[in-house]
DNA sequence: TGCGAATAGGACCGATCGGTCCTACTTTAT
DNA sequence: ATAAAGTAGGACCGATCGGTCCTATTCGCA
């Protein structure tokens, strides 16, 4: 119990602040333990403490956020209307602030430390098989030529670039914007192109 | 001299480790200096290295990355497919490591400092005026109801998201694939609707 | 020739870092 | 009842951090 206290704390932190600059004595205090030697009776080092925080996001994120990737009851092009805008309203709730946790994670640990990069790694593909499953579900609708890989890529990009732009600029706009254009770029696989949102000039 | 020296070292080293991680003593050692009273002989703090830093590492940019944006020469967007280009190349050339300098520091700083944040956010506009004024240049080309200002945020967007990931991955084709959808996005919004480079099943 | 800036080098400071060690009290399952 | 696990709290370690201070020597330029 107090070890999920601790992560869930440590996640705060992390998401907040980086790994690096998130020290044991601030995870200590913000869950409220009584010393370092209490700390290092549930985690043996700070490294494991970040690497299950890593899991403990994903997981999170792979059952709340990813969740509605995965409704059976919509259509799976709507799904995944519905998962960008969840995104961005997520990230206009917590006022531009902190963007994707494994987006930071990833600028700050990649060229650091291996072990973190593989599990980073690691939560990109399965963030992109997921998207795939969709897009292959929804495949009678889409173009024939539709390379799900590179589309799933190009949506998680897109979406952390666009969360990274928008923390630093402060502004929920710039995420809306993305996603507007992002969806424009979706529509565009599929058959009826009457579906892409755009006037057509030249057709 | 010896200053540019330090910025070049600091500009390195930032950009492999992020910058809480470069320490002084790695600036003084990797730039040859003799003690840290030489440093600050130079600078007044880590702060000001670090705002110097950036400023430079932007103008090397737009002078370098950023001016095929505005070669004369050049059909416009045939300067954009250039530039992504080239952002794809030199990633490659780097092994995939390091990603955008502005991306790093950006996930790195937006949170933690306003300083940095507001700098880096200068960056991305002017980045994105860039874009802009290139495509006002090619908008006897575009659609009458290109949004310039949203569109060129989008690039950047998935741009940076595409270094991330190609970074994360250590996967140059992560990348590449990203250029390619994105230069699929971009001619949507060309007039000719035939410019698009994918095989339009119902039109 | 002289003067100030650049270069060199080291001692030192308080703060913080991740991590160890030790003692002692309370809870819980057997 | 008893042992194990959880909780509590503090002293301490070596290393590193950004930053200061002090003393010399070298160099370019007026």
């Amino acid at each position: 119990m107090r070890r999920s206290q601790i992560l869930d704390a440590a996640a705060v932190l992390i998401g907040r602040q980086g790994y690096a600059a998130t020290s044991i004595d601030d995870v200590i205090r913000e869950s409220r333990l009584s010393g370092k030697s209490h700390f290092y009776h549930y985690f043996r080092s700070k490294e494991e403490l970040g690497f299950e925080v890593l899991d403990r996001q994903f997981e999170r994120f792979a059952e709340r956020g990813l969740a509605i990737l995965r409704e059976p009851m919509i259509d799976p092009l709507e799904r995944l209307h519905l998962f960008i805008d969840s995104l961005v309203a997520a990230h206009a709730e917590r006022g531009c602030h902190g963007g994707s946790p494994f987006g930071t994670l990833a600028a700050e640990m990649a060229d650091a430390h291996e072990g973190f990069r593989l599990r980073i790694a690691q939560v990109f593909v399965r963030w992109a098989s997921q998207i795939q499953s969709l897009l292959w579900e929804a495949r009678p609708r889409l173009q024939d030529d539709v390379d799900a890989v590179r589309l799933s890529r190009f949506i998680i990009a897109a979406l952390e670039g666009g969360l990274m732009m928008s923390r630093v600029k402060r502004d929920i706009t710039v995420m809306e914007g993305i996603a507007i254009d992002l969806k424009r770029f979706i529509a565009l696989h599929v058959r009826d192109s009457s579906a892409v949102p755009h006037p057509v000039t030249a057709v």
